[in-house]
DNA sequence: GCTCCTTGCCGAATTCAATTCGATGGCTGT
DNA sequence: ACAGCCATCGAATTGAATTCGGCAAGGAGC
């Protein structure tokens, strides 16, 4: 696997910015001709740098205008069961994002949610309610932000 | 702004999975002639239920192995610099994502960094040396997941 | 019940972008 | 200096995005 130069990393910071950008536009921005960047993307993309392209939904505008983390503690003895419980968090339909933390806390989850209602009974049946999991504590979120990971000089 | 149907929310989930799907595939998959297909991502554009589209980056690919969650606690009388921090933090280049919450934490930041050495100085340099900062705690992240929005059904 | 109007769909035609490919020029190592 | 390698370019081709006119379904008013 290749070192990224600066273009390289300046086709990532446009395409994280805008995932959509055509190729032609890309290249004019990055100062290729179109082949030779299309050559470029799909080498990121095949060697893993780009990992994905994904759609940002805005979560209110699908009637989920609240959010949550929830940060879980588990018992003591079950080291065996960290994955499985990891498993169960990120394959909630409320869940967007699972940290596995180290710490006295084992895993933030940040949820969404409809309303408190729905927050409360998340927080029961598929928390508070698993065997493995000791204590919970839920924070409301008032505002998420989320920006690109730094591209300029990485090492 | 009108309501989502389900073929709308088709487009959602896909996109939210792929958001390089062009129009043509996107338009077979929901059952759509491309031309119609497009009409619906443009509203969904236009009216924000779409609010961007991102390219993933692979954090260790660019030479960015630790990630960490710092919880930041504000000093009482700070109510007025509540936006002037939080803007702070979102500036930095290492951050991923701030979350802005209820309780004792006031902000949980998520930032990427080279080594402990970079996250060492960060904290101090970025955090602990702010006025506003009454005490901040340092999470190391072992790994993090993200989804997307649950889109069936939004209630 | 009929008609008008609105809305969303389709498919053909057009514009424009993605992709392929052979050729060129610079760099590296010998 | 020479050979081999690699990234680039640009023309040609393929294929997608976009536009647009027409059609059908559903609702409102009469």
């Amino acid at each position: 696997m290749s070192t990224l130069d600066r273009i390289d990393r300046e086709i990532l910071a446009a395409l994280q910015n805008n995932a959509r950008l055509s190729n032609k536009e890309l290249a004019a921005q990055v100062g290729l001709a179109p082949s030779s960047c299309l050559t470029r993307v799909r080498r990121l993309e095949t060697e893993g740098v780009i990992s994905a392209y994904r759609a940002d939904l805005d979560a209110r505008k699908l009637g989920l205008g609240l959010q949550a983390l929830i940060a879980v503690q588990l018992r003591l003895h079950v080291g065996e069961a960290f994955g499985s419980i990891g498993d169960h968090l990120r394959s909630l339909p409320e869940t967007v994002a699972v940290y596995c933390l180290g710490g006295t806390t084992d895993f933030l989850v940040h949820v969404v949610c409809r309303d408190t209602e729905h927050l409360r009974i998340l927080t029961i049946q598929s928390f508070t309610s698993r065997p493995e999991v000791s204590r919970i504590e839920t924070s409301l979120v008032f505002s998420f932000s989320r920006s690109g990971l730094p591209v300029e000089r990485g090492g």
